[in-house]
DNA sequence: TATTGCTTTACGGTTTCCCGTAAGGAAAAT
DNA sequence: ATTTTCCTTACGGGAAACCGTAAAGCAATA
């Protein structure tokens, strides 16, 4: 039973025109789409007050700021969004993001139905997403769900997250206990601070913190 | 004079599409398109030899690798391979980077002729740039012309980035003498390093390493 | 209340880093 | 050849980070 009603919500405007003609070419002919998150959860809300909900909602990510300032930033936020005035909408997520946690957490968190990678063979592979979706299946590509599977990754914490931006933005390490007092942070002693510090650097495998900074900024983690 | 004959290299199946479809919408008829590097090299010298030559190449940086192992890694290569078999073709990129470092680069040293970022009005950049370069003129938007123009007060030379990329990697400081002398580079000495770090957070009103590879990973130099 | 187990904090010794100063060395100028 | 200049290297004292261990806090349990 193929989708009726779909919304796109992307901001690069020649990969909305993609997905657009790719939608078109499976029959669906009721389609809209948004370059602005806000947007997005805007006509979700008018069609279920229309009683003309949308069926599936097809997403990116990341949306990068413009001069529109938006109260909702990025595609995690859209959909908790979505899911709050409208839980039953399929949702497929069309990203470049390849990292195994994040995928992980969109569909075991989120709950989204089905996961595309902007990447060679993204056209078949979104066509078959949104067939999956709409026989009720979930779909994520099989490279994907290798490295899903696979996911050996540090889980960054507040704390950690905290520490490693102090670190990047010059405060001394024997400096940071005062900064997480501020913000309330806890444990926030010295020693606790070079014991997390060891402890990340101990499951990377690293042994200096330049080594943490880089990794982080690498993986978008600060 | 519009171009008459394009050649698109760009991995996402999605993207590429999209590219074509604007291509067409220019007037231009003779368009080929590949998803991988090597491919697009290819595709080029086979058109000198036949005497029918590509006005212009339209290519991505980054080309993810699958099962196809290639020759050339990325839109950097690819644009130094073609140049170096053509001289003339005009060399439009279309990438989501928005380093100004990186940026910088692709006109100052490799002659690019046009940038256009994927991002939101991407579909009408293109158009611009396409337009510009075909009248001789190099294109890069607004937006990015300013992030480009107050880019670094600092240079970072080779021993700048080789020294931060050590630091990065978990080399303690105080060997790093000694990886220096093993590439050759000069100085090496401890007190060398130690002057050029120094220098370094001083251009940039830091205090600390991981400020500069904070720094470092952000534009791209690292 | 006392015990147990866990987490957080405090402290001291060692290593590394930081920074100023002085010595060494090469090239240019006289 | 000598001086000047600039850059590189060496060294040493003090600050910060690193690391192990011990003490203190705290919650759960009996």
């Amino acid at each position: 039973m193929m989708f009726k009603k779909v919304l796109i919500a992307e901001d690069q405007e020649m990969m909305s025109i993609s997905v657009r003609k790719t939608i078109e070419e499976l029959g669906i002919t009721c389609t809209k789409y948004t370059y602005y998150c806000d947007d997005a959860l805007m006509l979700i809300t008018k069609s279920l007050n229309d009683d003309d909900p949308f069926d599936l909602l097809i997403t990116d990510l990341s949306f990068e700021e413009d001069h529109r300032k938006q109260k909702i930033n990025g595609g995690i936020e859209l959909i908790q969004a979505v899911k709050a005035v409208h839980a039953h909408i399929k949702i497929l997520v069309f990203s470049v993001e390849n990292k195994a946690a994040a995928i992980d957490m969109l569909f075991k968190e989120l709950g989204i139905n089905g996961y595309v990678r902007k990447a060679r063979h993204d056209a078949i592979a979104l066509k078959a997403a949104i067939e999956a979706i709409s026989n009720n299946r979930t779909y994520l590509s099989a490279d994907l769900k290798q490295i899903v599977k696979q996911k050996n990754t540090y889980e960054f914490d507040a704390l950690d997250i905290t520490i490693i931006s102090l670190l990047s933005q010059g405060v001394l390490q024997k400096n940071i206990p005062y900064h997480l007092q501020e913000k309330s942070i806890r444990p926030s002693g010295l020693s606790s601070v070079e014991k997390r510090l060891n402890q990340m650097k101990e499951a990377l495998d690293f042994s200096k913190n330049e080594q943490l900074v880089a990794y982080c900024k690498d993986y978008g983690i600060i």
